[in-house]
RNA sequence: GGCGACGUAGCCAAGUGGCUAAGGCGGAGGACUGCAAAUCCUUUAUUCCCCGGUUCGAAUCCGGGCGUCGCCUCCA
C-alpha cells in the first residue's frame, strides 16, 4: 500500500487511484525562458521517481509535464535578446531535455506547450465567463475569487486573511485585489491571439487548468510541483477548474521542498541560482541525482560541491559492489551451487531487503530510507563474496544474479544509473569515453609495462617515481592482484 | 503583521510513543600491499536545541522558550 502527503488535506493518505490500475499524474514544468537550475531539477527528479516507483509497482501511468512558453519573462528575455519570444521559448525547451536526460529524467507522455493550446484556454474562460466566474473588463478578464467558496483550501488560508496581510498590488479594474487573470490584453510588441475578448495572451495558470483537463480530465490523480506553487498558482487552478468543471480537480497534490544555498531558498530572484549544466560540468548527472534523491521531497536540501562530493563518494561505494558483483558472476563458471547456510542467509537478505526498499517507498517514497537499504544490499553482496577467495569454491552463480537482479531493480525505480535496455543491467559508467586516444593510452600502458619490469626487479625508487609522475598529470595506477589498473 | 515548516553525531540524513537511535560522508583501527592506492571489514550519538508537563515508558505527544527557514508578490 502506498501513501501519500497530500498537501489539500495535509496528511498522508492511502494512493487510491480513481482507476484501478491507473495513475494519471500533471506535474508543472518550467517557463523556458532560461536554461534550467538545480531548484528547477528537483520537482523533476522527484516526480520522475514517483512515477518510476508506481511503473515498478505495476500500475499504468500517464504523465503529463508542460512547459509555459507564454509568459511575461519570456518576452522580457526574448526582448533583451532580439530574438521572437515563441522562438526564445522553443530553444529553452530543447536545451531543457539536454540536461533532463542528463538526470535521467523519462520523457513525460505529453509536454504540451501552452502556445499550442489557445483554443482549449480560450474555451475554459468562456465556460467561466458563461457561468459567472469570471469578468472581462475591456479585453482582460479576471476570474473572480470570491465567487469560488473552496478558494484557499490548498493553502490553507482565507481571503480575509490574505488580505489582511494586504501586499497585493493595487488595481483598480479588479473586483477583488485577490482575482487573477485569465486573459490578458495585447500589448504593443506581445506575442496574441485573437479571442473574444480581443487579442490576447493567457494568464499564467489558466494554462495548466486547460491542459491537464484535456489530457487528465477532472478528478486526475496526482497534481506535483514546487512548494511555491502551492500558492498562488495551484489554489488558482483549482479554483478555475472546480469552477469550471463542478467536480473535484486533482485528487492528491504533492509538494517538493526548495533547494537552498546556505539555507536559503535558490531562486532566481536572489540570484543564488545553479545551472544544471554548469553542475553537470564538475559532476555527473547520476551524482546529481543521486543527491537529489537522498534526502525525503518534502525537506529543504541545502546545496554545495562539497555534499555533491560526499554523495559521489558514497555512489562509489555502490558502483564498487555492483563491479564486484559482475565481475564474480563473469568468473563463475562450474560451481557446485551447493545451498549452504551461507547462501541460505545470503537469500534471506535478499528478500528482506527488496521489503524493505518497497516499504520505504510506500511510505510517501521516502528514498532517503530507500538509498538507505541500497546501501545494505550493497553491504550485504561485500559481505557475500569476501566469503570466497580466487581459486577457492566459488559463490552460487544463482544468488549473485538474483543479488544483481535486485541491485537494478533499486537503480532503475531511483533512475540513478543508465541501464542497458537488452540485458537490463546497470551501466556503470555511462559517460566514459571509450576508444579515443588510442596513442596516448597505449603510451601510458607502455609506461607501465616498464613499471612492471622494475617491481619485478623490486627497483621501488624507479616504480613509485613513475607512479608519481604520472599521478601529477592526472593519471592513477592501482597494484592489484589482477595486474596493474589506470585510470585517467 | 498573518500562516507554516524545521532544529537528531564533525557534516549530510532516516526514524514521530516501547527491541541495541537506520544509512552515507569524514575520522579511527584492522585486512590486503614491497610501500601505496583502491577495496573490504570493524568502529564512531547512554542520546535526539533548551525548560517544564503527560505517560509504566518520549527524539517522537502537550505547553513555553531560543534558533533557522519558507509562503503571503514572479518563482520549482
Amino acid at each position: 500500500m502506498i501513501e501519500v502527503y497530500n498537501t489539500l488535506t495535509r496528511q498522508k493518505e492511502k494512493l487510491e487511484p480513481g482507476q484501478p490500475g491507473r495513475v494519471s499524474m500533471y506535474v508543472c514544468g518550467p517557463t523556458t525562458y532560461n536554461y534550467i537550475h538545480l531548484g528547477n531539477a528537483r520537482p523533476l527528479v522527484v516526480f520522475d521517481t514517483v512515477r518510476r516507483y508506481l511503473l515498478y509497482k505495476g500500475y499504468k501511468v500517464t504523465y503529463i509535464q508542460n512547459f509555459t512558453d507564454v509568459d511575461d519573462k519570456i518576452i522580457k528575455r526574448a526582448g533583451e535578446e532580439g530574438e521572437e519570444p515563441l522562438d526564445l521559448a522553443q530553444r529553452y525547451i530543447n536545451e531543457y531535455f539536454t540536461d533532463a536526460d542528463a538526470l535521467h529524467v523519462m520523457r513525460a507522455d505529453k509536454h504540451p506547450k501552452v502556445s499550442e493550446h489557445i483554443t482549449e484556454i480560450i474555451e475554459l474562460i468562456q465556460k467561466l465567463i458563461a457561468d459567472g466566474y469570471a469578468y472581462n473588463v475591456d479585453g482582460d478578464v479576471f476570474f473572480e475569487v470570491r465567487k469560488f467558496p473552496g478558494y484557499g483550501k490548498l493553502s490553507g488560508r482565507s481571503l480575509d486573511e490574505m488580505q489582511a496581510g494586504a501586499r497585493v498590488e493595487v488595481n483598480e479594474i479588479k473586483r477583488d485585489p485577490m482575482d487573477f487573470a485569465l486573459w490578458k490584453k495585447a500589448k504593443p510588441g506581445e506575442p496574441s491571439w485573437p479571442s473574444p475578448w480581443g487579442d490576447g495572451r493567457p494568464g499564467w495558470h489558466i494554462e495548466c487548468s486547460a491542459m491537464a483537463l484535456k489530457y487528465l480530465g477532472s478528478g486526475f490523480d496526482i497534481h506535483g510541483g514546487g512548494y511555491d506553487l502551492i500558492f498562488p498558482h495551484h489554489e488558482n487552478e483549482i479554483a478555475q477548474s472546480e469552477a469550471a468543471a463542478k467536480k473535484p480537480f486533482a485528487r492528491y497534490w504533492m509538494h517538493n521542498g526548495f533547494i537552498t544555498v546556505n539555507k536559503e531558498k535558490m531562486s532566481k530572484s536572489l540570484g543564488n541560482f545553479f545551472l544544471v549544466r554548469e553542475i553537470l560540468d564538475k559532476f555527473p548527472g547520476e551524482v546529481v541525482r543521486f543527491y537529489l534523491l537522498s534526502t525525503h521531497y518534502r525537506s529543504p536540501l541545502d546545496f554545495d560541491d562539497e555534499k555533491l562530493a560526499a554523495s559521489q563518494r558514497g555512489l562509489e561505494r555502490l558502483k564498487n559492489s555492483y563491479a564486484r558483483l559482475s565481475e564474480a558472476l563473469a568468473g563463475t563458471g562450474a560451481d557446485d551451487g551447493a545451498a549452504g547456510e551461507e547462501e541460505r542467509q545470503f537469500a534471506l537478505k535478499l528478500d528482506q531487503l527488496k521489503e524493505s526498499f518497497e516499504a520505504a517507498m510506500d511510505d510517501d517514497f521516502n528514498t532517503a530510507l530507500a538509498i538507505a537499504v541500497w546501501f545494505d544490499l550493497a553491504k550485504e553482496i561485500n559481505v557475500y563474496l569476501n566469503k570466497f577467495s580466487p581459486g577457492g569454491p566459488g559463490a552460487s552463480p544463482e544468488l549473485l544474479k538474483q543479488a544483481e537482479k535486485l541491485f537494478a531493480v533499486f537503480n532503475r525505480v531511483l533512475g540513478v544509473f543508465k541501464e542497458d535496455p537488452s540485458t537490463g543491467r546497470v551501466v556503470l559508467n555511462e559517460n566514459e569515453d571509450s576508444g579515443n586516444n588510442d596513442l596516448v593510452d597505449k603510451l601510458i600502458e607502455l609506461i607501465v609495462d616498464i613499471r612492471q619490469q622494475a617491481r619485478k626487479k623490486k627497483d621501488w625508487d624507479t616504480a613509485d617515481a613513475i607512479r608519481d609522475g604520472l599521478k601529477e598529470l592526472g593519471i592513477t595506477l592501482q597494484d592489484t592482484p589482477q595486474g596493474v589498473k589506470w585510470k585517467k
